[in-house]
DNA sequence: CCTATATTGTGACAATTGTCACAGGAAAAC
DNA sequence: GTTTTCCTGTGACAATTGTCACAATATAGG
């Protein structure tokens, strides 16, 4: 994570709030308006979205990452993703408009959200391109590879949504290499 | 585009430096270290990655817009895309280290790079969302109607490669619909 | 205007992936 | 410890997409 003084992780957690989750509970609704960003300390979130009834993941956020729906949080807009606990879970929850006036008020601050969305920008560039250089196959392999974390901890089913296969295809996958 | 004040887009262009590029032209290679981020004022830039001798696109940076390597930028490494103009172009090369230094000197300029990660990063994460939920022809289709505009700048070889699928299906889908 | 060059279209076939149905196992609830 | 319940594995088959080869068009250069 990026460096930031201990004056301004207090500042930073002063309009946080810690949230224990258990397995399941949503944090954000599909259709609501997405009004914090949230830092998951324990446990993991899983983001999906709706599609034709069907949960479609786009997102898992582990220990030590921050997530959020940045679409609806800026514009004020209805989510269209879900974030839900995929495990009971313990977050910090920082509320947008407290964020704004301390982005005002410290650029120490403004300058860690900066490189904060730097960071998530870098791996979410890196994520669309692995669907367009790879195979099912190979975008199995290099999540292997490269967040092998992530194996561990999400279930097959999950996952294959994830990888933009079918839960059949991931299964044969994982038995064949 | 984020709004900015008449001042500070004066200190922002002062660390430009405009170019000129006739098709063609390359503006950062595979394997070089990125310096600068770029704002297209005219034609557009084609980023793409090397893949087994083939081209693959990530991304096209059309008028009115901004790209870089993030990655490269930040930390210093060697590039991973190439960048490319796509038509005779003109831009404005922005310096990473005098752009650091107006982040430290003006929050209003670190605000307007911040808000501006933000719209990459929202942009990149519907980017991703598209192939994990849609079908090459429905992600052709979703294109259509997102992004006609590149649609009508793009040539069929040049966009396949971008949804991630053969230069022959995307003209199959083209004509069947 | 004509030719060279690049781009797009298409047929045939192979390979991959998806879908459906159900069996087997693991994990949770009681 | 047993019974649900959920998750994973698998076979059969359909549908989609990729690959290769080459024809047809379009575009750019002379």
């Amino acid at each position: 994570m990026s460096k930031i003084s201990d004056a301004g992780i207090a500042l930073l957690f002063s309009v946080a709030s810690v949230q224990n989750l258990v397995k399941g509970q949503v944090l954000l609704t599909q259709g609501a308006i997405c009004k914090t960003v949230v830092f998951v300390e324990k446990g993991y979130l899983r983001t999906f979205i709706n599609k034709d009834g069907l949960e479609i993941n786009t997102d898992f956020t582990l220990e030590g990452s921050f997530t959020t729906n940045l679409k609806s949080l800026r514009s004020g807009s209805a989510s269209d993703t879900t974030i839900q606990a995929g495990e009971s879970a313990t977050i910090y929850a920082f509320d947008k408009d407290r964020l704004l006036e301390l982005y005002a008020l410290s650029p120490e601050i403004e300058s860690f959200g900066r490189k904060l969305l730097e960071q998530l920008l870098i791996a979410q560039e890196e994520h669309s391109t692995v669907f367009k250089i790879y195979s099912p196959k190979e975008r199995y392999h290099y999540l292997q590879s490269t967040r092998p974390e992530l194996l561990q901890r999400i279930s097959l089913s999950q996952l294959a949504s994830y990888l933009g296969i079918a839960r059949e295809t991931l299964s044969r996958i994982r038995k064949n290499g």
